[in-house]
DNA sequence: GATATGCATCAATTCTGGTGATAATCCATG
DNA sequence: CATGGATTATCACCAGAATTGATGCATATC
């Protein structure tokens, strides 16, 4: 009728158990009794209707034990994160964020996530050159800065590095026209952009900036409607675009972008540092796919 | 001393409370008394030191309630699949699985899960050629079947669609001999090889077997020493083996090939079943990365 | 074979958590 | 503003589950 649920503490329990090879050691960790850890594990068993502790000189779970131990080690953290995640709601404070203002529309999904988590805080977004973020970041103006990469601005955390596209609608041809129309945030306040029309200059290709605009969504529509292209990484893409081919379109490459994370010098508040924590955490590229090779 | 842990009914009742937006009705589903219901709620706020769930003409969860009501479906999730895991663990039966040659290399991960999953279950690997495989598969010889997609062999899920690519160790000068030295699986083995060798052919460039094996060892050894090429995609590539880009190395690009898996007819047994179904979560390439556009 | 160590079991006790009845609240109506 | 209907909170009581400490049993160690 109701779904059966497992006992926290038995799991726990379980988990001691296979930690520190012994009933007893587990016993003292948790402390309990000796003998309630053996009957948690006796009714956990039954529970299961499987042995999952293999009894002997030397403790070992069963097959079925290996199985409950990985679930069981994932629902305890989960229970540990349950706690503090609630406990954290209250966590009060401010963050000064700076980003360059083409990030404004990469990183709002991790803002959301952390202003849910963290509602009490009070989250400031500055949006300039990432030049000026990296001065702004070691003056202690701001708490944190994402910005592109400077080759001369050293410290920073790299998060990712992407390679930066030419973007346009699918079917569309914008990019054949001539001389080729770009959609672009006002003039050097985007530095993809930049390195954008500095390839087109240096291929001899002529450009205008067709459309120049603050504003995302004023950017977006005509790149979308077919009216112009534009530049991004391939994880800012939407669905709406897609990515035109270099050699097909005749189009320079475009470089490689860094995107890292700079702290302001000294202790970060509590809330700073889990907001850094947080962006490191959504941001840094994941590892390889695969794992085997071969011939 | 020990980890505090929540009462997994408590959290149960929690997200039948916010699911059903009613204690009463909470209390019902789940078999308890509703007083039960109130009560499990009021421990877990004060366990919490928050409330959960704000009252009123219709009952919606604090910030404090939608944190904890993520983490609890999760670990109910856990906490069933727990339970299935170990009675799976008795399952037996068995499975017989076709694949070519050169898959023998890509999936063992997933075997060895399924076989950790499913100790009981005897699982039967039969290596043979795509078309061959479909056919067997087809008449009921084998359960089921990996095989890169034939054009014309209708039927099967997709799994995941790749670019085959060039592959050949950092930094060696293979792919500059005349004849191109290839590691290959015998003849008519590998349709990734044929592949290879009929786009050589159409751009006129020489090549040779160097290194022909069935055993996967002798394959690797000659291309991780710089001594020849072969073909992989991407997931298959190992840390010592890079890509080899097309143009810089003046080799024909190869096509992309599909990832398919075929059933045989008939109902297949629960152990075919949870095979193929682990086999699809497996190789099934995830979505998009990113979700958000820029211009 | 004696001893030590560690898990299982048992009986007694504690105490958690459920039930049913009832009180308190909240909203919608008249 | 009062009343009725529905929903949640609280209370007293009870059942049974979980813990404990003592003891039994098995296995390794010397």
């Amino acid at each position: 009728m109701r779904p059966p649920v497992l006992d926290l503490r038995a799991l726990q329990s379980l988990v001691a158990i296979l930690d520190t090879a012994s009933f007893t050691r587990a016993a003292e960790q948790l402390n309990y009794s000796q003998s309630a850890i053996s009957m948690q594990i006796k009714r956990l068993e039954a529970e299961l209707g499987t042995r999952l502790i293999e009894r002997g000189s030397v403790l070992r779970p069963t097959r079925q034990g290996r199985q409950a131990l990985g679930h069981a080690r994932e629902m305890l953290r989960l229970n540990s994160e349950l706690r503090q995640r609630v406990a954290e709601s209250e966590v009060a404070g401010r963050v000064r964020l700076g980003m360059p203002a083409d990030f404004a529309f990469y990183l709002p999904d991790t803002l959301t996530v952390f202003a849910e988590r963290y509602p009490q805080v009070e989250t400031e977004v500055r949006t300039e050159l990432s030049d000026a973020l990296v001065r702004s970041v070691a003056a202690g103006e701001i708490d944190l800065a994402i910005v592109t990469r400077q080759a001369h601005s050293p410290g920073g955390t790299r998060l990712r590095r992407e390679p930066l596209k030419w973007v346009g609608a699918p079917g569309s041809a914008a990019h054949r026209q001539e001389p080729l129309p770009l959609a672009l945030y006002p003039e050097n306040t985007c530095e993809f952009r930049q390195a954008a029309t500095r390839r087109l200059d240096a291929i001899g290709r002529a450009w205008r900036p067709a459309y120049v605009s603050q504003a995302f969504a004023a950017l977006h529509s005509p790149v979308s409607a077919g009216l112009a292209v534009t530049v991004a990484t391939p994880s800012m893409l939407g669905a709406h675009l897609e990515i035109l081919d270099e050699d097909a379109t005749g189009l320079p490459p475009l470089p490689e972008v860094d995107i890292a994370m700079h702290r302001r010098p000294g202790r970060l508040g509590y809330a700073a540092r889990q907001l850094a924590d947080l962006l490191v955490e959504r941001l840094r590229t994941t590892g390889e796919p695969g794992a085997s090779v071969t011939p």
